[in-house]
DNA sequence: AGCTGGGACTGAACCGGTTCCAAGCGTACG
DNA sequence: CGTACGCTTGGAACCGGTTCAGTCCCAGCT
């Protein structure tokens, strides 16, 4: 059973407020009474309850983060950020997983807003019912590679984006072009991949190139259903010579079925393949991709949560972060 | 300014007692009462403080994983396992990084104990002073991917594994064989490295083939330093044939210098690379690796803490996974 | 000497739940 | 008809900190 602060006070000969005050470095106890309390904290091994000064203050020191984390390597990549963001302000970093089976679930259910003083959601567009019940007195919400328009964000432009991954292919005289992306969740939490496929179409469009539907194939997002797809593709008797991912998790997945099938990927004459989001992995397997900056995004969320914890007014509601296109081994001329 | 409980009961006309019941599924409240109070919930919309109950109850609901994460993707991987593993059971995950910052300092710092109702050491491995302090009466500590006497944990035999890597060279044929790791860090929390490397020694030793200081090349655990030791070593006038990698992250790092000579890594004539991990990556650049659960080792862990934390007597202390050479296109005859 | 002001310190109230003992009430049973 | 028992319910005490109004004491000033 651990010694709680009225033991302390007791051993020192002092009053409870004063050991309070002691421990939390606040004028108004003389030099000798510190040093005397502080022996006694010392010979006790006292360490001050953290829930019961959660309850008094209100503070948790803690801030909280949703994320659809085994799901995207590339929430993982923002996490970083986060965690980076955080490391110096003090501030502890709760995480909440949104898998398979809380998708459908209201966010607001994690009790994070009860937990912590600031909440963090990342790669989940929040509905308007569950910000209104998020959102606690007192308790900053920041969105991560999501929208809201009532909430402080940061965000990319997935449309500009998947064209630019499109207008690549084009310029290296590509015509048939695919694309491979998720299928639009009922659940509406994501919609990058819609958006950059609809970046592809508009970029295509403005090239005159016809749109074909067979060249659109979405299913999962993970690098399996990916890979099927591709090959699936590769099949047709008039194949694409070239595939735009909407990730590079399924970026991967196209390489596998290109290689499956002896295309080396960006050879002249094989397949050219683009991913999105610039993953460590996409340097290692030289892939061609559309980088966003994931880390940035997530320590630049964890800033601007820290600044509306310290009561700075929120500045600008969106941060709409850059894209580059970063040109690798596995895109060529067709 | 949220409605706490007493407002609650007065206007559902009983004792906070009857709706502390109510909230806790409790016995002893009849059918109408329940009825009556469970609609002034919903009316005001109120949430109990989980703050309050933490203190009042004891439970914070909470478990702690402390975590070098983003310095390992292999700690990511065992994160994944650990969440997956709690998922079902109504613990939330606080997540402590030990970033470089952190090393240093001492674990108990981070008051994982003090805040959550368990906690979770992930391949680091603590002092006896910090397991002493780390532990609170009733707060389980188990490890995963560390090692401590006193300590329930999840380890695999890095010694064997070191050795199956160079087992798996030497059978192919390769005399000359590199190991590139890390330098023995000054906190001690990292020793898997060190270890594999024995084993990888007392492989070369059982076939005779001489220990040759030049080929053994440390450095920090990232694919930058490690693509610069292999640069080194491909360099040498007499370079070796094959090379053992601590980590996947190092063998990237190797296979990349290869690549930077121009060795098509696996090809015949060309460098062989065997990594550890077996992390997503390692798949899709045809890595061959020594493959450890890592997925599985951070499930475990949670469940060995979930068992703990409700109230089983803590089976058998050391739980050791199995280790499985994973052949791919980075090794071949020399 | 008397008064004022300020620093050190005390201890009760409070944060918002849970818990447990006591009390009220209705029913069944002797 | 009285009593005992069980089910509901009430409400105070408690968890372990923080905070603040108030007391005490002493130095400095007139």
């Amino acid at each position: 059973m651990p010694a709680g602060i009225r033991e302390v006070a007791a051993r020192a000969g002092v009053a409870v407020g004063t050991v309070s005050r002691v421990l939390n470095d606040a004028p108004g106890v003389s030099a000798p009474t510190r040093e005397r309390v502080h022996r006694v904290i010392a010979e006790l091994e006292y360490r001050p309850n953290l829930r019961a000064r959660a309850l008094s203050t209100g503070r948790t020191h803690t801030v909280s983060a949703i994320v659809p984390f085994f799901t995207h390597p590339s929430s993982v990549a923002r996490l970083r950020g986060v965690v980076e963001g955080l490391e110096a302000s003090g501030y502890d970093l709760v995480l909440f997983n949104v898998g398979a089976a809380r998708l459908g679930r209201d966010l607001a259910e994690t009790h994070a807003a009860e937990r912590s003083d600031g909440v963090l959601v990342v790669s989940l567009r929040p509905s308007d019912a569950e910000v209104r019940r998020l959102r606690r007195p007192g308790v900053p919400v920041v969105l991560v590679d999501a929208e809201h328009r009532a909430l402080p964000r940061v965000v990319i432009d997935d449309v500009a984006g998947g064209r630019l991954a499109a207008e690549h292919l084009l310029a290296l005289g590509h015509r048939r072009i695919a694309f491979v992306g998720d299928l639009p969740d009922r659940t509406g939490r994501f919609v990058s991949s819609q958006r950059r496929e609809s970046g592809y179409r508009l970029a295509l469009a403005a090239a005159g190139a016809p749109p074909v539907p067979e060249l659109v194939r979405l299913g999962p997002h993970d690098a399996r259903h990916a890979r099927r797809d591709a090959a699936a593709l590769l099949a047709l008797e008039d194949p694409p010579t070239a595939i735009v991912a909407a990730s590079d998790t399924q970026a991967l997945g196209a390489l596998d079925a290109a290689a499956e099938r002896g295309l080396a990927a960006g050879a002249p004459g094989g397949l050219s393949v683009v991913g999105f989001d610039d993953l460590e992995t996409a340097a290692h397997v030289g892939l061609t991709t559309v980088r966003q900056p994931l880390r940035e995004s997530g320590r630049l969320g964890a800033e601007l949560l820290l600044a509306a914890l310290s009561g700075e007014p929120a500045a600008e509601q969106e941060h709409r972060l850059g894209l580059e296109l970063v040109v690798r081994r596995t895109t060529s001329e067709p």
